[in-house]
DNA sequence: CGCAACATTGAGGGCCCTCAAGAGGTGTGG
DNA sequence: CCACACCTCTTGAGGGCCCTCAATGTTGCG
């Protein structure tokens, strides 16, 4: 970072600018499968429209019009609701590189939610209109929007029928499986490192504090966890397993 | 239909193909604002494959691998997921032209719903690979897709918030707001023709018939509507909105 | 009519929320 | 060092919403 300082003063606006694309990595997350081509990068960099923002701030507002595609570079960010006595409801926990927002600016549509950076963070937006243009000349790039909606409209109907179908319990135990790591030579066992506040957790369940503090006591009464502080031990997967599916 | 037999024998196959593709009509209704252009609405005719179903088959089912965008041309037709029990539970309920599942192919995914057919139906299937190729000379068509895909991210997101935030009243009067017609001059009046089982719409509300029956109660006491049958006549649209507010 | 399917109504209960109090941890200031 | 404020998490009590089960009413059809 401060060591390259070659260019004129004038243009080390520009270099921040550019420190704050995307880099391969990155690109490669927020697309999946088919990696994006260099060239696809390099067209998506000359659009992108970096933004750095400090822990707190809102990155947008539910309800504000939506002109550009917003996608998180790097940090973490929240997707969720500002209620009535502005405490914010996190309905999803976002970890760079990731889509904060890649569908109302292609209908010229609002934000859905309320987005929040939980540290510092850099965004990019993409204006749609650009985008569109770009994509006559670059059908490749289409292609790769239409994967990440799609994409977006698995884990959302994925959402929804959890949330219709699956108790308290059982989301709770498929939110374990997902954030569960494996431990070397125990299959049946795993490691659950808790990054968020236990009510942010909560709040992705749509369920309280409350009843996740009772969910974890619950569990652990029936060893098929064992929790300590921020750390979760996971004893049986396949009990586990067991209650995800209802 | 039976009128035009001008063609040989060996060709009524394609006539009849030709008579369940969608018309220009149909195409609007899949996509959406800027119409779809003629020359590519042809393109698309020549994609389609087309499938004619009866009332109570199955579409697809859920799990299958999905290579092809499926699309209702005509016809009612519901999402949902057979239950234990072989019982159909409808999750969304659709008339064409809609689309029954543009995401999964995308992915080379699996559907996510079981669908059904209510009544006698045609169906177009798109080959996700050949739309693909396809959408690399007429880049027009892969914006269509692209907002396709963004306005179902919003419905679901929309669902979901529903399910998440609003109880049963709310979700309820929502509901009836959605599928209110205007009465002549009487704007706060309204009137809505059930055209499902009730315990179909209690479905789609994730609620049970008996809690659907019991709101009906609740609102015709409160004076909010007023139901015979399969009428509901809507007394106070503003009050509607307040109970659909939460 | 008899039967089947749907809708309604009531009784009872489970799940999860709300409210309230207490425990444990951390940073600040005296 | 302790006192205090503050935050999170935990635990308990109570209650509301909506589900389940069961009985009854209604409608349409053979």
């Amino acid at each position: 970072m401060a060591a390259c300082r070659e260019s004129p003063a004038s243009s080390t606006a520009d270099a921040a600018a550019r420190a704050a694309l995307p880099d391969a990595r990155a690109w490669g997350a927020l697309f999946a499968e088919p990696a994006l081509q260099a060239g696809q990068a390099q067209l998506l960099n000359q659009l992108a429209r970096p933004r750095r923002l400090s822990a707190g701030e809102m990155v947008f507002r539910q309800g504000e019009p939506a002109s550009a595609l917003v996608a998180l570079v790097q940090g973490d960010a929240a997707l969720g609701r500002l209620d009535a006595q502005a405490q914010f409801r996190t309905e999803r926990h976002l970890r760079g590189p990731a889509w904060l927002d890649a569908s109302a600016a292609w209908l010229g549509g609002r934000h859905a939610h309320d987005a929040r950076a939980l540290a510092a963070i850099t965004v990019v937006e993409f204006d749609a209109e650009a985008l569109g243009k770009a994509m006559e000349h670059t059908p490749a790039l289409a292609r790769q929007f239409v994967r990440v909606l799609a994409g977006e409209v698995r884990a959302l109907t994925r959402h929804a029928q959890a949330l219709m179908h699956l108790d308290a319990p059982a989301r709770w135990a498929g939110w374990l499986l997902a954030h569960c790591q494996d431990v070397p030579d125990a299959p049946q066992r795993g490691l659950v490192q808790l990054a968020l506040r236990k009510r942010d957790i909560a709040s992705q369940l749509a369920i309280t504090p409350e009843t996740l503090s009772r969910l974890m006591r619950s569990f652990s009464a029936q060893g098929v966890i064992e929790v300590s502080g921020y750390t979760v031990h996971v004893l049986d997967r396949t009990r586990l397993a067991a209650l995800a599916a209802g």
